[in-house]
DNA sequence: CCTATCCGATGATCCACGTCATTTGCTCGA
DNA sequence: TCGAGCAAATGACGTGGATCATCGGATAGG
C-alpha cells in the first residue's frame, strides 16, 4: 500500500536535531526541549508525497504517525457508492495519528506535494508515555480538533450553501493569518472545487455558482483560480454567522 | 446561571469511595485504583438536573468538569437566528469538560432528569497532571469522540434523510448493546423528534415521515412513542451504509 | 504547435426536503 | 371526566440545491 511513498523514505537529517524545521513550534514536538528532541528525532524518518498520492486509506492499520511539515493533505471518508465527505485539510505542523481501535478513521491524500516526518506508532506511543507534556499537547490538539468538528457539524447540518462558502473562506483566512507575513485578506485555495464541495456537503456546481455570486456582489475577487482576495470581510462574516 | 442547579449541590457521599457507582468502569475515573479514587472523590460534588434544565451555555467559562452518572443530556450549538445543531447526546459515564480557550463550545441541557459528579476545573486539571493514566484516558476519549464526529460529518454532509435516520437508530442500538442486559433490538428514544431532527440536520416533519415510512416497510416497530424495536436490522444497516 | 484531457463555469430541469397548515392523540390539572 | 396544551403525524405546496448537459480555458503530451 505504501509502495509509492516508501521510495522517498530517508532518515531525518543529521546535525542539529530538526534544525531549520519551520513547523517545530506549531507541531507536537514543539513542547520538547533540545535534549528530548534529539532523542525523539532518532525514532523518526521523513517522507515525501506528490500531489494526488495517498498516504493511507480509511481502515488501514495505524502503524505510523505523522507530522506534516510542508504541503497540504485532504482527509476524507467514503460511502460504499462513492459519495465522499472531506473531513478536513491538513497544513504544515498538523499531526496525523489519533485513532480508535488502531485503524485509520479516514483516508489521507496529498493535494499539493508534501513532506512529512513519521514515527513507528509503538515507539511513538512509548515515547509519549514517558513525556507527559507531549501527552498533554496531544490531548490539547484533540480537544481543538473536536471543537472544529462540532463547528463543522453546524455548517453541514444547518447552513445554506452561501453560508457554507462564506464560513469556509473565513476559516482559510484566519488560518493564513496565523502564519506571520503575507497579506491577511489573500487566501490560497490549494484544493479543487470538488474537494471544497465534498468538505462543505454540496456539489462542485454549487461551489462554482456561489463563488461567482460572491464575485458579482464584490465580496471577493479572484486573483487566480486558486487565490481569493477577501474584499468585504464584514459581509462574509455576517453570512457565515460568527456567533455559531 | 447555575442558580437552579446549585440548589441540588451536595458533597459526594461518605463511606466507601464512589461505592455503588454504576458508571465507574465506563467513566474517566475508572482508571484509578482504590486509593487514588478516594483522593479524587474528595475533590468532587454531585448535582441533579431536571428535564429541561441547562447545565451550561456555549461560551460560558469552563469552571467545572462533569461526569454524567444517570440520565441523558443533549449538547447543541445555535446560530444567531435560532437554527440549532445538536452535536451529541450524553449518556451515563460520559465526560464533559474538554474545551479550547477555557470556554464551553456548546450548551448542555438535560433531556431526562440527570445526576452528575462535578469537579472544580483547576483542581481536576492538577489531579490529572499527576495521574498519567487519567490523562491517557482523556486522550483516548477525545480521540473516540473525534472519530464519532467525523462519522457524523459524513451523515450530515452526504446522507439522505432515510439514511440519516437509519444510521441514528443503529448508533442508539449499538450503544444500548454495550450496557449488558435488556433486549438488544429495543431502543429507547429519550429525546424529542425535534432533538433528533436537529441532530440529523433535517426538520422534525422529516423525522416523523421517515419513521412512519420505516414502520410501513416493517423495518421498525414502535412499542411506544419513545421506544423503537429494530425489526429488520440488515435492511437498516444497508441503508445506513456501514462501510462509511 | 496542435489536440486530448481535465477542471471550472453556467444554463435547464428536476426532486428531496423544507415550509406551512391541519389533524391526531397524549398528558396533566381542575 | 373533561378540556387545555403540546408533541407528533400527516397533507399540500414551494424551493434550494442536485442533476445533467454544454462550453470555455488551462495544461500536458505527442
Amino acid at each position: 500500500m505504501f509502495a509509492a511513498a516508501e521510495r522517498h523514505l530517508e532518515a531525518l537529517p543529521g546535525g542539529h536535531p530538526c534544525q531549520g524545521c519551520e513547523v517545530r513550534d506549531k507541531a507536537v514536538c514543539g513542547v520538547l526541549d533540545r535534549g528530548e528532541l534529539a532523542q525523539f528525532k532518532s525514532l523518526g524518518w521523513t517522507l515525501k508525497l506528490s500531489r494526488g498520492q495517498t498516504l493511507f486509506h480509511e481502515g488501514d492499520p495505524v502503524t505510523r504517525v505523522f507530522t506534516l511539515t510542508t504541503g497540504t493533505l485532504k482527509l476524507y471518508k467514503l460511502l460504499s457508492d462513492g459519495r465522499r465527505q472531506v473531513t478536513g485539510f491538513m497544513y504544515p505542523g498538523d499531526f496525523l495519528g489519533m485513532s480508535v481501535d488502531d485503524e485509520h478513521a479516514f483516508s489521507a491524500e496529498a493535494i499539493e506535494d508534501a513532506q512529512l516526518c513519521w514515527f513507528p506508532r509503538t515507539r511513538f506511543d512509548d515515547f509519549v508515555e514517558e513525556h507527559a507534556p507531549m501527552e498533554r499537547e496531544l490531548y490539547r490538539m484533540a480537544a481543538h480538533e473536536l471543537a472544529a468538528a462540532q463547528q463543522q457539524m453546524v455548517l453541514l447540518g444547518r447552513k445554506t450553501a452561501a453560508e457554507r462558502l462564506a464560513s469556509f473562506l473565513l476559516i482559510l483566512a484566519r488560518r493564513s493569518e496565523q502564519l506571520p507575513g503575507g497579506p491577511v485578506d489573500l487566501v490560497r485555495l490549494p484544493m479543487s472545487r470538488s474537494d471544497i464541495a465534498d468538505y462543505l456537503g454540496v456539489t462542485k456546481e454549487t461551489v462554482s455558482r456561489v463563488i461567482s455570486a460572491f464575485r458579482r456582489d464584490r465580496m471577493i475577487r479572484l486573483r487566480a483560480i486558486d487565490e481569493v482576495e477577501i474584499a468585504d470581510r464584514g459581509c462574509l462574516e455576517q453570512l457565515a454567522d460568527c456567533a455559531g
